[in-house]
RNA sequence: GCGCCCAUAGCUCAGCUGGAUAGAGCAGCGGACUUCUAAUCCGCAGGUCGCAGGUUCGAAUCCUGCUGGGCGUGCCA
């Protein structure tokens, strides 16, 4: 049962037959900002003053008349300038515990409407190892897809991989020109991985080579500029706001020449590619003629990315594997790609889209540039695949919603791929566009290795586990009994610890803002972290354990009994696991989950501390608070586990 | 030029469709292990919510302008 929302019910039942907007009026009953005003306020008598002209408290008791919260709460109070303070019969939270002791689901009842949620996410090219840039897709993902279904609702996690664009020409040729044998043959993918990167490298070499000296003449140009006088005093606001753009933009163009220097030189000097260079041709130019050529049907090309996909697969599916990630659909780029040239023409014929400077294109009232669907030269683009994708899921699913996990700078492409779809008839689906911000390195910069590369997700998940492991074992060594964890457990702990760390740490912060990837952030173990929570749930564990009673049995009592205030608030807030899983489908924000949970881990300390659980001073309050335990045990273990991260019995 | 997003304590972040005295965690200072794991708990200190107007009984939250930052912007994904 969701509280809120049974209050939110009751009170706008108790509206009927007023002159007021209820619906309006619901989201005035919430959670008390303040213990000291109990545990919900109804806030809606202030606004209605004013319509009524009547005195807010006036106002207030009036609306107490109609409100009837029979068993649930006690005699409600009108407080400050007519706030309703709502405060819950403690014996109708003591019920609902013991209530909750049998139930599976933990008071979360499945939707009455359920939906179909179709949710695009991880989505990582398949040419290239995953990277930092899709941690967030593939957690937050996840985690809405366990939300979701959950709540009842019928979710379809799809995995839309990348594996038909340009990276796939960039492998194609350097599989036929610089691969080696036996290192493909003893490891496809690691050679695979290493042709990807020398091409692209060599393809940033040229194009770099091409366009210093031309950078550079614009750079004399600005500096040129520059050095011209110019009086801050005299000029308006005008002048000046130009003036500083002239010097962002010559010092982001010295960065640019400097990295580039950098990166040609770095090229010639490393003897394996500097050979490669003599008669190298235009290789972005060559590269896309191999993805042509795989798009219009070369055998070859075609043998060969049929041979290469098993393996790019297996990789992917490795890493998801160890992450804990699935999917119930993995259908890349290429699955739509024989849809395409249909899927134009039926554009044109419906007249959504038409022709413009040789490209097919999708024009908008509201944005500037249009929706190219496909190039001058014929090929499409990843908007065409994307409108294609929304076609097929809607004949396939008929889902009532679809979201698409991806970082926020395709914003602009989503509202445009979502008004087409619109244009294309699909108006009784709602597409949402589930946008995150960038991983930041503790620079403030976004997440790069030294030398500028993206850092490989796998590194990262070995370096959260490593430092991990040392944490355990310092722990566990530091244990005042002695040691007590085997080598393989400590090796398993921090396996759950690290990969969980790095989890939490994207989903507790919210998803639109960027975020400090900070290794000693979220493995210090402390505040808001994965381990707070892991380690709870280990020292609830450990109460069973000491007093040798079976964790999962279900706790007999008739009566639940308390004794300090903070066991009170620790059974509030189990009761209300409800109300913040809904508050995380309300706007696809998982910290609100996250945020949840260390509150109830953060009460659940409180009590540990205060009270006694196994020496309790009589029976009944000893199985009131192993209940407590169970509960919250049960709670954090279910909650992170909707996280997609896990928990252990000892830590 | 245009469009989108952001600005809250020294640092990293919350603040739920406007509500009562703006909250955590780090870092700092001071306390609590003969007692179910001190990876914990308690206390102290720390903020003109970028600036200026406006709407409102009430604004960190909504509107306008400004400042500072990020991102995107016709044939990449």
């Amino acid at each position: 049962m969701n509280i809120l929302q049974h209050l939110r019910r009751q009170f706008l039942q108790s509206l009927e037959g007023l002159d007021v907007d209820s619906s309006s009026l619901a989201g005035t009953v919430q959670p008390a900002q303040d213990p000291r005003f109990g545990d919900y306020q109804i806030n809606a008598a202030m606004g209605l003053a004013k319509r009524w002209k009547e005195p807010p408290r006036e106002v207030a008791a009036k609306l107490l008349e109609r409100l009837e919260l029979g068993e649930l709460c006690e005699p409600p109070e009108i407080a400050g300038p007519g706030f309703i303070n709502l405060r819950l019969r403690s014996d109708w939270i003591a019920r609902r515990l013991v209530e909750l002791a049998d139930d599976p689901r933990l008071g979360v009842a499945p939707v009455a409407d359920p939906a179909t949620y179709v949710i695009d996410y991880s989505s990582p090219n398949v040419a290239k190892p995953m990277h930092v840039g899709h941690i967030r897709s593939t957690v937050i993902g996840d985690a809405l897809y366990r939300i979701l279904g959950y709540l009842g609702h019928r979710t379809i996690g799809d995995n839309h991989l990348g594996d038909w664009g340009t990276q796939f020409g960039m492998i194609l040729y350097g599989y036929k020109h610089f691969r080696n044998e036996a290192s493909f043959a003893d490891d496809p993918v690691t050679e695979l991985a290493r042709l990807y990167q020398l091409v692209h490298r060599l393809i940033e070499y040229q194009k770099q080579k091409k366009s210093l000296p031309e950078w550079k003449r614009r750079l004399e140009e600005l500096e040129a500029r520059w050095a011209e006088p110019f009086d801050e005093s005299a000029a308006d606001k005008k002048q000046r706001k130009a003036r500083r753009r002239l010097q962002q933009e010559r010092d982001q163009l010295r960065a640019t020449i400097e990295r580039a220097e950098m990166s040609v030189q770095a090229v010639e000097s490393d003897p394996e590619v500097a050979s490669l260079l003599d008669n190298l041709p235009d290789l972005e130019a060559a590269v896309l003629r191999e993805t042509a050529l795989l798009h219009d049907g070369d055998p070859e090309n075609r043998r060969l990315w049929e041979s290469f996909m098993p393996h790019c697969k297996a990789a992917l599916a490795k890493i998801y594997e160890r992450l804990g990630v699935s999917f119930d659909y993995e259908y890349g780029e290429s699955f739509y790609h024989d849809a395409l040239p249909e899927l134009v023409q039926k554009l044109i014929d419906l007249g959504v889209a038409r022709e413009s400077e040789g490209a097919i294109c999708i024009f908008f009232d509201e944005f500037d540039t249009p929706m190219i669907v496909r190039k001058r030269d014929g090929a499409f683009l990843y908007a065409t695949t994307d409108l294609a994708t929304i076609d097929f899921r809607m004949k396939t699913w008929r889902p009532n919603v679809i979201l698409y996990v991806v970082d926020h700078r395709q914003s602009e492409h989503f509202a445009k791929l979502f008004a087409a779809a619109r244009k294309m008839g699909y108006t009784d689906v709602e597409l949402v566009h589930v946008a995150f911000g960038t991983v930041l390195g503790e620079d403030g910069r976004p997440f790069k290795t030294r030398s500028g590369d993206a850092v490989g997700l796998e590194s990262l998940l070995d370096e959260a586990v490593r430092r991990a492991y040392n944490v355990v074992a310092t722990n566990d060594d530091a244990k005042p009994g002695g040691a007590e964890l085997s080598d393989e457990e400590r090796r398993h702990i921090a396996e759950v610890v690290g990969i969980g760390a790095i989890k939490y740490a994207d989903l507790s912060h919210h998803r639109t803002s960027d975020y400090v990837f900070s290794y000693d952030q979220m493995l210090a173990l402390e505040g808001n972290t994965a381990t707070y929570l892991q380690y709870s749930y280990a020292r609830i564990r450990s109460i069973f354990a000491k007093g040798e009673l079976d964790p999962d049995a279900p706790v007999a009592l008739d009566q639940w009994q308390w004794e300090a205030p903070i066991e009170r608030e620790l059974a509030l807030q189990l009761l209300r696991f409800p109300e913040a899983l809904e508050d995380v489908v309300a706007d696809y924000t998982p910290h609100q989950l996250t945020g949840y949970l260390y509150e109830l881990a953060n009460r659940f300390h409180k009590f540990y501390q205060q009270c006694r659980v196994l020496q309790a001073e009589s029976s009944q309050l000893r199985a009131s608070r192993l209940l407590l335990c169970q509960l919250v045990g049960r709670t954090i273990a279910r909650g992170l586990e909707l996280l997609g991260i896990g928990v252990v019995e000892r830590m």
